[in-house]
DNA sequence: GCAATATACTAGGACATCCAACGGTTGGTA
DNA sequence: TACCAACCGTTGGATGTCCTAGTATATTGC
């Protein structure tokens, strides 16, 4: 992006917590902020690598999420629960990927309700290789230390499970 | 949130990378997503702390940027480079706060390019109580571990250095 | 069968972000 | 001194996400 800072803004707002007499909240807040940047660094990368492809994350998650999936498909829903998505995200997303050609809807053989979506042959591809283009790009040199990225996944699992995302170990 | 998942969906999408062939890039993959789903849900409980101030996040890091600066008054580049955000986020921003009362434009006293932005009196004592209610409902009650605070701080700076965010220690 | 629930779509709005372009200002330089 | 490149903030437009309804349909429980 622009230049790089000469201090830490992050570092320097941890410390004016401090001096502000909130020392017990400093360092979660340190965390939290740390976290809500190196989001963002690792969103705009993702979607540098994705644009090639027409496709934003929110559209590869549920590519990647349909190309593992039996037969590739899933009911709407299931993929609104799995991505942790408001099911209108879903809505939205299919509608864009329905129009790329890469997805396709279809009626849920037994419950009328629900609808599926589907990969089409050209979306098999498309996930196929911007997941290899993720890969190459984003995965394989992700920036952190490769005896941390145990540690930032227990970490962030424990915080997940806490918070309600999920149970089980 | 809904209901918490019988599983984690990051821990199967490991399991499906790894059993795809890409050993390698599973974990950082694992990292990156537990990254975004983190920050998705820290995002969450701000904003719902945050909306009886009538503040979002971004608006919110202005305010208490502005909040620890001499007078109580930046200029909108400065907030822009600190914030790591565009300058037009920040005239989007400022233009809201503004409307809010809690924000007022003035010209640089020496240099005609550029416009201050300065905390009003409501605006100072916004920035007090949100940042109050943030510290009580999440930063003193945030869900990490109190020993993995220090980890998830370094790891995150390390890495946001490696990204060219800022220089130093 | 009937009521309560579940699923998905639509429409509308709020919000943040990015981009290209513009006018005003500054500061170095020919 | 006059000029010009660089800088600053703003504007307008586009994208994308999320949320809140409201609606239609289908399912499930009583």
């Amino acid at each position: 992006m622009g230049t790089p800072l000469p201090r830490d803004p992050i570092a320097d707002a941890r410390r004016n917590w401090e001096d502000h007499g909130w020392a017990d909240e400093a360092a979660p807040m340190a965390a939290v902020t740390a976290i809500m940047r190196t989001q963002q660094i690792l969103l705009a990368r993702i979607e540098f690598v994705l644009k090639p492809f027409g496709l934003t994350f929110a559209r590869y998650e549920l590519l990647a999420l349909l190309s593992f999936a039996r037969n590739g498909s899933l009911p709407m829903k299931k993929a609104s629960t799995l991505l942790q998505v408001h099911p209108t995200s879903i809505t939205n997303a299919v509608d864009r990927l329905q129009d790329a050609g890469l997805v396709r809807r279809s009626p849920h053989p037994t419950d009328g309700r629900t609808t599926l979506v589907e990969l089409t042959a050209e979306g098999r591809t498309a996930a196929k290789r911007s997941t290899a283009a993720l890969n190459a790009e984003v995965f394989g040199a992700s920036g952190f230390g490769p005896e941390d990225i145990d540690q930032l996944i227990r970490i962030l699992g424990d915080f997940r499970r806490n918070a309600g995302d999920f149970i089980g170990p």
